[in-house]
DNA sequence: TTCGTATATCGTCGATTAACGATATAAAGT
DNA sequence: ACTTTATATCGTTAATCGACGATATACGAA
């Protein structure tokens, strides 16, 4: 079943959905509502990780554009970037996206019981 | 590893997050991307559905501003309200969320695999 | 018919967003 | 020292958002 007491893989315990103020899932929501992050997202899911300048390519948007969209995103903790001068090595955080998801997935659920 | 065919528990095949477009992600995050709509979301996924004038008790916003939020997640799909005049009784429609939901899931996972 | 109730829509205003080009930064290569 | 490369930041613009009060709508009840 699904009522798991979320724990990342290194056992920590993360925060519950239901924990979780509106605020908080709000950001996290708002930092994907733009197409060109959901892209990012996507982009960062299939390849692991990725350099900054294939993912301006790959979103076709202005170079300072594409900077604006990751810092949104790592503002709202969805990713982070390890740099690599002059490059910047951008990553997913697994774990961000948890309570939002926590909350979507009991959403999806009430239909089913 | 985590490559997993997702079924619901029913077994009914869901859409596929890498089916729905950025665009429409987007917009299903967008429409989630207010602290006053997460709470709204919350509220009728705790009382099944609720009538228009508590949700603004609820809420504490004005008529006028919580009414536009309901019309934001009624555009988005995410509920749906039914006519029983002077009232509308707003309720989840709980399978607006997966393809958002398997996104969410899948980054979630990639943490631990 | 008039009144009350719940909701939607309109008009307004200030704040925020998204986009861009231009410029700054910072390190590595020549 | 200069150039190249990748990224971040600045300044600007148009567009969208969030909030509100006022008003419109639409029905049931008195």
């Amino acid at each position: 079943m699904a009522v798991v007491t979320s724990k990342n893989r290194r056992g920590r315990a993360l925060p519950d959905a239901a924990a979780a103020t509106p605020k908080t899932l709000a950001s996290i929501a708002k930092a994907l509502g733009h197409p060109a992050r959901i892209h990012i997202v996507r982009l960062l899911l299939e390849k692991q990780s990725c350099i900054g300048c294939d993912i301006v390519d790959e979103v076709g948007l202005a170079q300072s554009t594409v900077s604006e969209h990751l810092r949104i995103l790592r503002d709202a903790g969805v990713i982070s970037g390890e740099i690599e001068r002059p490059r910047v090595c951008y990553s997913l955080n697994p774990g961000s996206l948890k309570p939002l998801a926590k909350l979507l997935n009991a959403v999806s659920d009430a239909g089913n019981e």
